[in-house]
DNA sequence: GATGAATGAGACTTCATTCAT
DNA sequence: GATGAATGAAGTCTCATTCAT
């Protein structure tokens, strides 16, 4: 994780693909002078960095999976309780929600990001790397309720991390279609998401 | 719902579309000669039933989405208990996770169609039926929780409905995965989602 | 010269062909199911009569042709002197203006007609007879002002016909652009015409 | 006139369209496959400098059309006399019945420009401008004759105009139709369509 | 005889990729 | 190293023509 080095340009290029996927632009949709005119470069340097479009947006994808998950996961280190963590996840889930394309939604269920864009199942990207962080970040939460003693260590953990990861799943898709249900506020939705966590896993 | 009517050609048309994605090709990825291929029928004859590729998978979508939901409203509604329909619903999940665009499971997550295929944003498409009865079929089978005596009353529908649809939609999202892990059955991990179901809303 | 018989249905096929082009379509716009549509009857039926669309569409232009140079023949044969004549064919010209193809323009300069419709130019459509006819009908019209001495004998028959054709061709298109230059009336652009003719002939 | 920039490249793409036209191909007749190979350039360079074919055949027509008015209108003027001035038109417009598609006639009806391309119609492409330097050559050309005392001011000058134009167009479709009257030569033609101005307007 | 649903050749157009500058 | 003009493969779509009914 993160020990892949990027030049200044390919990270400029990333930064500009990954702006485009916010905007709302699906990535099969996304052209190369997009890419070009969003990164203030020219079209051909694109292929100085990258063998192909594809290559580049899919490279691009992992990049900011990769970098949302470390920053995730640090904000949420950066927590001392339970709650605490469990309520900076559902906060940065929200914030994200508004990205058309929110990578960090990926986090928690990456295998779907091939579902995103079918170019990732090439076997030359390896995602297995991100499920593993995005388990040990669930795990870490977990860690500090059991600690705490608000979660009771009767269930398995495979127990636990699939009905958190359930929960924290349909958190987001929940906070996504907002618009559709709009009678909930967020603060209510996130203490709905945890009180759920608690009385399931205590 | 299902009160529109769609000729043989059409239908052979969206059947040959509903075909490729369970392949696994994606709808921008489909050339309408892969769709006349899939049907048997000229490419020009898609154009004689729809006014672009785009209204094609559109439609075919939505037209997958109708049946599926309608198909498996009727087969919980024929279950008599809590448990038989929930257990269900959730068994047709995990039949469907085989198709690698199963469109039962966006059911459960209707706002996500469009991130599939950005052309059903058109205004034309009005999806808000089928998020109606995406609930319907929640609220069916917690009705039959409450009048089993299964699930409290305690707590507000909407907050019933949200832990519920999150967690079928976490339980999917895992079968989905099951590659990713695999030392869970299928079965174990009905078992867990119903089991978590029960105790969070009991 | 209308010497060739037609059935009902080509009839029924031409009429819809020059309803069409007076329409404003031009000729190479026109499309198989306009012409079925205009004519009420199948598309197939078309290829029953006509073994292409060019076919059909050139053979309804010389029908026309034909039919205008006729009729326009007898009206002017119906007056009496050659400023009753020579009138009655400038107001035919400004009568037909309307029509966005006038094939009775054409009458005046037949060699256009391939211009209008390449197709024209295929060996098997003998465009001479019409030409024949349209010299006759100017010939017509000058032996009327030669016998009533308004045109003199001293310049050749050449040169008369040549004269004469040029400002009808003259006051045709004068005509048709009659939004280009509003000032002049019809009547007295009809009267200069005249007056020009007889001057250059007397 | 003239004001407009066109770039190298739009150039050889308006070459290669006029020059197809004057081998006879139809505009509507033309594809884009056609210009590309006649320019010498690719396919996808003819959307780099026009959004679609029509706009590249139609600005070619123009393109053609003012080169060839502002051609003639200076050979024209480095003629000294009245008669020499009408000879030299005479004479251009029997070189350049040749081609196919004389842009040079249009000088003389403008408004038949729309009749060989519809796409020219539309409200961006603004004809007015050459219908008046059309309108200039003439005004030039009598006002020569005028001073000589050729030409009496006796009449209007519409009158003039329209009498003189009618007369150069009979001689240009006389021109054309040649192969229809082979027995006058075209220097007698000159001479007539010379004499019957000068008689007309005397 | 008449039809119009179906076809597929062929046209237009886009855009990923190249390469001379 | 960087560029963007140029390319042409490949896709969408139209429409003349066919042929089963």
């Amino acid at each position: 994780m993160g020990d892949k080095v990027y030049s200044e340009k390919q990270i400029a290029i990333f930064n500009a693909i990954i702006e485009l996927m916010k905007n709302g632009i699906n990535p099969y949709s996304i052209k190369v002078s997009d890419i070009a005119e969003a990164a203030g470069i020219g079209k051909g340097t694109i292929y100085d960095y990258f063998n192909s479009k594809e290559e580049a947006i899919s490279e691009a994808i992992l990049y900011s999976v990769a970098k949302e998950i470390e920053y995730g996961y640090s904000r949420i280190k950066s927590q001392d309780s339970f709650k605490e963590k469990f309520y900076e996840l559902l906060y940065m889930i929200a914030e994200k929600s508004a990205d058309n394309v929110s990578t960090f939604n990926m986090l928690l269920s990456i295998g779907e990001i091939s579902k995103l864009y079918e170019f990732l199942l090439d076997e030359k990207y390896d995602l297995s790397e991100y499920v593993y962080m995005a388990n040990q970040i669930i795990k870490h939460i977990l860690k500090a309720g059991i600690e705490e003693g608000i979660i009771s260590t009767t269930e398995s953990i495979p127990y636990q991390i699939i009905v958190t990861n359930s929960l924290i799943m349909g958190f987001s898709q929940y906070i996504r279609q907002k618009d559709l249900y709009p009678h909930v506020s967020l603060e209510e939705t996130i203490e709905m998401c945890y009180k759920a966590v608690v009385k399931v896993l205590n």
